[in-house]
RNA sequence: GGUCCGUUCGUCUAGGGGUUAGGACGCCAGGUUUUCAUCCUGGUAACAGGGGUUCGAUUCCCCUACGGACUACCA
C-alpha cells in the first residue's frame, strides 16, 4: 500500500452506475471525493460503471453530470471532460478487462465456469436444504461443478471452441487471513473461506463490477478510493485482485463512508422512503422512463445547492468546531478522512429546510430578483423592474424556505385578487390587503431611489392608511403562502 | 442463518479515564418586531445493558442486546 501514506499525486474517483437517477447519498459519495481531491491538489475522476446491460438507463449518464454541476463538484476528468485515462466508460473498455482476466486464468487466479444459472440456482437449493451456512460457489462447492478445475483441459477447450458460453471465477485461497486498513475504519479482517470466487467476467463478455474496478482504479492510478460502505464486504475480494495481478504496492487506500439512512426507522434511505416522508431524494427532476412518473428534485423543491452541499458535509463528517455553514471552499479547507464518522446517519429534512433558509438569507436579493422578474414574465406576463423585484425579495427573504415563494407573494403585490383569493382559499381576509399592497408597490414604482428603512416606514404608513395592521398582514401572507402559522383573529 | 461494520439528547454531532457531558436542528417558554417570519434569551433532552481493568469509566477490554451493510453472471 505504497500510496496510503502519499498525499502526493491524490487521484480519486466516483463511480456511479447509469442506472436512473443519482440520488443524494451518490451525491454525498462524490462531494467526500471532490472535497478530498481538492483538499490535497488531486484529480477528481468521474467513472461510468455501465456494465451491466440489463440495467442501463438511457439519460441516466447525462443526468449524473448535469447534477455534478448544479452542486459545483464538477469532475477533472470524465467521458465528457476528458483526461488522460480515456475511455471513461467501462463498456469502451471491455477488451482491456479481458486481457486481464485471462492473464488471472493462465496464472492460475481465476478459472472458467460453465454453470448454466438454472445449475446454480439447483446448487443453492440443495445446500439450502441440507443447511450448508454458505450456500456459495466457493472453494469446497467449486469441486463439484462444472469448470475448468474440474473438467479435463480438453473437455475446456473443446466447450470453449464450441461457443458454448462461460464465466470466469476468481480462485479464492482456502484458507487465509486477508486485512486490510480502512482510513475509516481501522483494521478489517476477514478470513477467505468466507468470501465465494465471484465471477470476474461475465458470460456476455463483460466484466463484473470487482474486476472492472480493480482494473480502472490501477490502470488510473487512483490513490485513494472512497466509497459507500456497502463495499465494503467485498473489499477483501478487491485486496485478493490486487494481489493476483501483481499490483500490491499500487494498490489504492481505502475509506468507506458511513450510509445515509432513513429519517424514522432503518434501512438504507431509498426512494421508496423519502417518497413517504415528503421529500425529494434526486438533485433535480427524474423522469422514469417506464412508469413516466416524475420523483421531484430538490432544485425543483427549491433548495439552493449550496444548501444541499452544506447539509450533505454534516452526514457522516464534521470540521470539530461549532461553526455550522460552510461554503465549497470552507469545505475544502477543513475537510479531513479523520473526521468522518463510522456510523450510519439518519436522513433530516427539517435541518436540510434551515440550511436552505440560511443561505437564502445570507445571498444578494439581486440574485432572487432576477429569477423573480423572469417568472413573473412567464407564468403571469407581469413586467416588473429589477429595483422593486429586489425590495419585494428584501421585504420577504427572511418569511420563506424556497425562492419559489417569492413569485407567489410579488404577484400579490401585482394585485390579483385572483391569484390571492385562492392562495387564501375560502377565508374571508380584510379586502384592504390587496389594495394596501398595490398601493405600496405603485409607490415603490414612483420612489426607485428609496433605502431600505424609507422602504420599511412607507410600507407601514401604506398599510396604515388604509387601515390595516402590518403584522396581521404578513401573518395573513405568510399563511396563505405557506400554510404556516394561523390566519389572524378576525 | 453466515460474514463484516456500527451504537453520546427525538435527529446531526463534539468530547474523551476525573467535564455542570458542549453545539446545531426540532420542540417549549420569554423578549424584540404595531399579532407572522427574522433576531435575542432561556428551557427540554443523551453516554444501549452487563461484566471486567482502574482510586475512578460515558471514554479502554470482553460479552449481550439492538441497528445496519453484504450474502447475484447488480453495481
Amino acid at each position: 500500500m505504497s500510496n496510503s501514506n502519499s498525499m502526493e499525486n491524490v487521484r480519486v474517483r466516483f463511480a456511479p452506475s447509469p442506472t436512473g437517477g443519482l440520488h443524494i447519498g451518490g451525491v454525498r459519495t462524490a462531494l467526500f471525493n471532490y472535497l478530498f481531491a481538492r483538499k490535497h491538489g488531486g484529480k477528481f475522476v468521474l467513472r461510468i460503471e455501465d456494465t451491466d446491460q440489463g440495467r442501463f438507463v438511457e439519460g441516466a449518464e447525462e443526468y449524473i453530470l448535469n447534477a455534478l454541476k448544479w452542486c459545483k463538484i464538477e469532475p477533472d476528468e470524465s467521458p465528457i471532460h476528458g483526461g488522460d485515462f480515456s475511455p471513461y466508460r467501462q463498456s469502451e473498455r471491455k477488451d482491456i478487462y479481458k486481457q486481464y482476466a485471462d492473464q488471472l486464468i493462465q496464472d492460475g487466479k481465476a478459472y472458467y465456469a460453465f454453470d448454466t444459472p438454472e445449475e446454480l440456482e439447483a446448487m443453492r437449493e440443495k445446500l439450502t436444504a441440507a443447511k450448508v451456512i454458505k450456500p456459495q460457489y466457493n472453494t469446497v462447492t467449486r469441486t463439484s461443478m462444472k469448470n475448468s478445475l474440474t473438467l479435463s483441459a480438453d473437455e475446456v477447450k473443446k466447450r470453449i471452441d464450441a461457443g458454448e458460453p462461460y464465466a470466469i471465477r476468481i480462485k479464492i485461497p482456502k484458507d487465509e487471513e486477508i486485512r486490510l486498513n480502512d482510513l475509516v475504519r481501522g483494521w478489517v479482517k476477514v478470513n477467505s473461506a468466507d468470501i465465494d470466487d465471484k465471477v470476474l467476467m461475465k458470460s456476455d463478455g463483460m466484466p463484473t463490477y470487482h474486476l472492472a474496478n480493480v482494473v480502472d482504479d490501477y490502470l488510473m492510478k487512483i490513490s485513494h478510493v472512497i466509497r459507500g460502505e456497502e463495499w465494503l464486504p467485498s473489499a477483501p475480494l478487491h485486496v485478493f485482485l490486487y494481489q493476483f495481478l501483481g499490483w500490491e504496492d499500487a494498490m489504492p487506500s481505502f475509506a468507506h463512508l458511513p450510509l445515509i439512512l432513513k429519517p424514522d426507522g432503518n434501512g438504507k434511505l431509498s426512494k421508496r422512503a423519502a417518497d413517504k416522508a415528503g421529500f425529494p431524494i434526486f438533485p433535480f427532476n427524474w423522469t422514469d422512463k417506464d412508469s413516466g412518473e416524475v420523483a421531484k428534485g430538490f432544485k425543483e423543491t427549491g433548495f439552493l445547492p449550496e444548501a444541499l452541499i452544506n447539509f450533505l458535509a454534516f452526514l457522516g463528517w464534521n470540521p470539530g468546531t461549532e461553526q455550522e455553514i460552510f461554503s465549497l471552499t470552507d469545505l475544502v479547507d477543513s475537510f479531513s478522512m479523520e473526521r468522518i464518522n463510522k456510523a450510519g446517519t439518519k436522513f433530516d429534512f427539517d435541518k436540510v429546510n434551515w440550511y436552505n433558509q440560511q443561505y437564502i438569507k445570507a445571498t444578494a436579493s439581486s440574485v432572487f430578483a432576477k429569477d423573480l422578474i423572469r417568472d413573473l414574465e412567464n407564468s403571469y406576463e407581469v413586467q416588473c423592474e429589477l429595483a422593486l423585484a429586489e425590495k419585494i425579495v428584501d421585504l420577504l427573504k427572511e418569511r420563506v424556505t424556497y425562492p419559489h415563494e417569492f413569485l407567489k407573494s410579488s404577484i400579490i403585490l401585482f394585485q390579483n385578487p385572483e391569484v390571492y383569493d385562492e392562495a387564501v382559499q375560502d377565508k374571508k381576509w380584510d379586502e384592504n390587503a390587496p389594495v394596501a399592497l398595490k398601493l405600496f408597490a405603485d409607490q415603490l414604482d414612483s420612489n426607485p431611489t428609496l433605502d431600505a428603512e424609507e422602504i420599511k416606514t412607507l410600507f407601514w404608513e401604506t398599510l396604515e392608511s388604509n387601515e390595516y395592521k402590518p403584522g396581521k398582514f404578513m401573518q395573513t401572507l405568510r399563511f396563505a403562502l405557506t400554510g404556516q402559522g394561523s390566519g389572524p383573529d378576525l
